[in-house]
RNA sequence: CGGGGCGUGGCGCAGUUUGGCUAGCGCGCCUGCCUUGGGAGCAGGAGGCCGGAGGUUCAAAUCCUCUCGCCCCGACCA
């Protein structure tokens, strides 16, 4: 390729739609352009690196069984209907019309579409185990989409499906594509660590997520520093300790005090001179339109995934000031768990408090020294609490430790939940109809592009692993204007493409800062500059853009320290 | 969805508070000269109904109303 005729427009300056590394880059380089919000069209070199990716995903899912397919983007509402998610998924879908005023989405993703094209045509387990994926837009109108490709409302996923006859092949279906993400990532150049994660809307129980470890990243990720544990902070467990014979003695009487306007923990404990952890804040939730109570510390945050689940309702809510009133006679910001008559919830860590700081139920007032069995019940005790760094590991007596982390992967045993909703179901060896055991996994393509930037580049640009870059080499005459120079690039440039090496030949006529500039910007592994004096002497420099490294090499060098170097693999 | 901010040539911004004459600057772009190992220099030039609609006024980028788009924080989310 003739950098002249690359549509690839590089920037001086950053677009100020950009705030993140990633997606300053991919717009400095030439990659991709927004044109709407979550909405990116993919640029000459970064539709480059897209199919690089996808590539490498698709070796890999065909390494273990994978087929691929192509399912539409566009799908009718019935099938999600069926699987009860029509509702679910809430405005989170783009939904259209056609002429006939039928309803149809763009699809998030793909369950009901695969799981109606697999129930007609399996039959046998004698078909099974059956492993489907395609690498497919997804369409979900995000709340709020943001930094580029990390969260678009448009994005490439590649998504697999599996099919098997029970639970024990599932595990080998899972497990397989477990580790072919582990691959998959690190033949990317990324480090992904698998962490115990939550499955959200696609259900299911056993679930990963494969996380890169960035400060962009809009996930927390708890690591335990002694053991194997790494959860997403949604998912982490919480530890329930015992408490100990005498830890709690000498209980205070109740006292009722007055703390007019002090509704929040931070008042509160400001206003008695109290510390936060000596607090129990209490929270009134609607579940499936019941109230509710919940009880964490007031140092601690409630996590609403762990309640609802404990639970096991459908939908989950902060109660409206209405509701809390009703329940507690009281403005919000002043509830407490004694002479409550709702269902009352406690994280462990209640258990522990002597002598607490509650609401009063009574507007502007809280109650002093209460204490659990005395004064008030609960109704069950669970893990509620939003785990965080420094907590105790749930399967140690090591310490968690926090990091930020980007989802560039994720896979799920999901079951029979939608085989069940949609009877999808095969014939087993006894000739019992069974419905098929399912598993998802998807991998964000355009968020693994994005990945690999954060954690590869300088203050020059992006420095591309080898395996993914747009083009593996650019070759830079000083002066076009120079014979020699011109021609030893044009013949350099004609040996490397006979070689089948992805080589860009930077021809325009620019002074060579303006060329080194776009081509540390752009990223290429490799560079090769032809200069006046090295010519001279039959030389010509090779740079490798991670170390900036140079060497120079008589010409005949060139080609074969390149091919040594490319065969090599992956270590720039 | 709540809070905040921003829309002025391709990009980055000034001008808006206190309305006033041909709307500026840097980068990029075009032409010419010159230059060629890290985003050169000189000269000349093209390009903007100031996001859109309505209103106030002798006069609106600037004031008012509505609207659209984008970004950030939060809530939420495979």
């Amino acid at each position: 390729m003739l950098m002249s005729q690359l549509y690839s427009p590089t920037l001086r300056e950053t677009p100020s739609e950009a705030e993140i590394i990633s997606h300053k880059l991919m717009l400095r380089a030439g990659l991709m352009r927004r044109s709407a919000a979550g909405m990116y069209a993919f640029l000459p070199l970064g539709l480059r690196v897209i199919r690089k990716v996808e590539q490498i995903i698709r070796e890999e899912m065909n390494a273990i069984d994978g087929q691929e397919v192509l399912m539409p983007i566009i799908q009718p509402a019935e099938l999600w209907e069926e699987s009860g998610r029509w509702k679910d998924y809430g405005d989170e879908m783009f939904r259209l019309k056609d002429r006939q005023g039928r309803q149809f989405c763009l699809g998030p993703t793909h369950e009901e579409i695969v799981t109606a094209l697999v129930r007609s045509e399996v039959r046998s387990y004698r078909q099974l185990p059956l492993r489907l994926y395609q690498i497919q837009n997804k369409y979900r109108d995000e709340r709020r989409p943001r930094f580029g490709l990390m969260r678009g409302r448009e994005f490439i996923m590649k998504d697999m499906y599996s099919f098997d006859r029970d639970h024990e092949t599932l595990d080998q279906s899972y497990w397989a594509a477990y580790h072919a993400y582990k691959r998959i990532f690190e033949r990317c150049g990324l480090e992904a660590h698998p962490v115990e994660a939550d499955s959200g809307a696609i259900g299911g129980d056993v679930t990963h997520e494969f996380m890169v470890l960035a400060e962009s990243g809009e996930d927390l990720v708890l690591f335990c520093e002694a053991c194997e544990y790494a959860a997403n902070a949604e998912r982490a467990e919480g530890v329930r300790v015992p408490v100990q014979e005498g830890e709690k003695t000498a209980f205070e009487p109740l006292e009722t005090v007055a703390t007019p306007g002090a509704s929040t923990i931070d008042q509160i404990s400001a206003f008695l001179g109290v510390e936060p952890k000596d607090c129990i804040k209490t929270l009134i939730y609607l579940a499936d339109g019941k109230p509710i109570a919940a009880l964490v510390r007031g140092d601690h945050e409630l996590n609403e995934i762990k309640l609802k689940k404990f639970l096991q309702c459908v939908e989950l809510e902060l109660a409206d000031d209405e509701t809390i009133f009703k329940v507690t006679k009281a403005r919000t910001g002043f509830a407490g768990p004694v002479g409550l008559s709702i269902p009352c919830y406690a994280d462990y860590a209640i258990e522990h408090i002597a002598n607490a700081v509650v609401g009063a139920n009574k507007d502007d007032h809280h109650t002093l020294n209460v204490n659990l069995d005395r004064d008030f019940q609960v109704t069950a005790f669970t893990d509620l609490k939003e785990t965080q760094p420094g907590d105790p590991c749930p399967r140690c007596s090591g310490t968690l430790q926090g990091a930020r982390g980007v989802e560039v992967g994720q896979v799920f045993k999901l079951g029979t939940k939608y085989s069940d909703a949609m009877s999808a179901t095969f014939l087993n060896e006894d000739g019992k109809e069974t419905p098929l055991v399912m598993g998802c996994y998807g991998i964000g393509v355009g968020r693994t592009v994005a990945a690999v930037i954060e954690k590869n580049y300088d203050e020059d640009g992006i420095i591309w692993p080898l395996s993914i870059a747009p083009y593996q080499v650019v070759v830079v005459p000083v002066s076009m204007k120079d014979e020699a120079q011109a021609s030893a690039a044009q013949s350099l440039y004609e040996e490397l493409q006979a070689e089948g090496i992805e080589v860009v030949l930077d021809d325009r006529d620019e002074r060579p800062g303006v060329k080194f500039k776009d081509a540390d910007l752009i990223g290429f592994p490799i560079r090769v500059t032809i200069g006046a004096k090295s010519l001279e002497q039959g030389q010509m420099e090779i740079i490798w853009r991670r170390t900036k490294e140079k060497q120079s090499l008589p010409i005949e060098a060139i080609v074969p320290t390149i091919k040594n170097f490319l065969r090599d693999g992956d270590q720039i």
